[in-house]
DNA sequence: GTCTATAGAGAGATAGAC
DNA sequence: GTCTATCTCTCTATAGAC
């Protein structure tokens, strides 16, 4: 906690390795299935241990949310709060979200457990990291009202995010599972950049802000 | 397993009963985090009943899974084995698949489930179900080579499978749960065909069957 | 820092009464 | 068919030695 600052390299190692490892198995199998013991294993500590750096179970799970999604929502803090244009900056975050998930594809199956958990009840946790994004289509909206009226509902944020985040999430995750005889590796670079043209397109006409317009009824 | 043909009514309503609270918790909270309590408690009878009607927790997951994705499977089947050209029914098809989800928002959550849990080693239990959509899909390609040519690429069945599935089951799931403050409820029948023609817009220009298309670069 | 040892809390499975 | 009672296993959390 208060200690990691003071701690010498090879607490910093041991720490970094536990959160490595635990990222790996939780996005794998998911918080229940993971056992402390497994990520002990992967790094050559005994479950013990690993309480010296995080507290419990749902601590330790908790600084690996941190990690993953607070990295993200770095990098899309930065292009989304440039001087350009807006349609412009949310192209530019849709382009570092799809290059984030194929650098980082850990980030898929969380997303996709996070937003199974997420319920009524229970607050979700990626609302923190995706907040801004959201906020930021909805301004696009609220300040641009003559485009709002002309083709946009007040649904169509939602719309945006359904499609950038569920599409890409799944592009990732589930089409190498859903397709084993392809031996598809969406985290290559040519196909990793064929979904991010696609989002592309299909923002850019939902937002109205270039490409074709479809033909009405 | 085969008594359930020979039993009395009131075993056939209690089994249904099971079924159906197993289907509400296991979408609501993942296998591990559902207790067979809670199931019973929901019923109205104790723990100890369930394993009358299923063996054990794995047997009346994989009975829920059954039922909620065989009855999908078979609404697609019925579209997409018609007689009409390919490009309508996979039209019909996806218009079928989204009616379906907001009938029955239960499957979102599971199949965000499980293909987070879907890897590597572990053989997705979707595969049974959606084979036959993919197929068709890469089917239309392969017998119309000339389009695949023009501007489809092999690895657009799977962008098709990303943006169908991924974008409506985070509309489903995901939006009220990332947009608390909305009050949203995406199976409501406008917010639910607004996202439908949004698909059907999407995957016209994918397949190059209908719409405008895309301004070369 | 990392370990061994153990405590303690679930939760699923099983046996058998009614 | 449904119940009570219990067994057993798994896994987290804790205590304390080195």
């Amino acid at each position: 906690m208060a200690q990691a600052a003071s701690r010498g390299a090879r607490a910093e190692k041991t720490r970094a390795a536990v959160l490595e490892a635990a990222e790996a198995l939780f996005a794998e199998r998911g918080f229940d299935a993971t056992r402390l013991e497994d990520i002990a294993e992967q790094v050559g500590i005994r479950r013990a241990s690993i309480v010296y750096y995080f507290k419990d179970k749902r601590e330790l799970y908790g600084a690996v949310l941190a990690s993953v999604f607070g990295e993200l929502r770095d990098a899309l803090a930065e292009v989304l709060s440039g001087d350009a244009p807006l349609p412009e900056r949310i192209e530019s975050a849709i382009s570092a979200w799809v290059d984030y998930v194929g650098r980082r594809p850990t980030i898929a199956r969380f997303v996709l457990r996070e937003v199974a958990d997420a319920s009524a009840g229970r607050r979700a946790a990626l609302l923190d990291y995706t907040r801004p994004f959201v906020d930021l289509i909805r301004h696009e909206i609220y300040e641009r009202p003559d485009r709002a009226r002309e083709r946009l509902t007040p649904a169509d944020p939602v719309h945006v995010a359904s499609i950038v985040a569920g599409a890409t999430v799944f592009f990732i995750a589930a089409m190498p599972a859903l397709l084993p005889d392809a031996g598809l590796d969406p985290t290559e670079a040519g196909h990793l950049d064929a979904h991010k043209q696609e989002l592309l397109r299909i923002v850019r006409r939902l937002l109205g802000t270039r490409g074709p317009r479809p033909s009405p009824a």
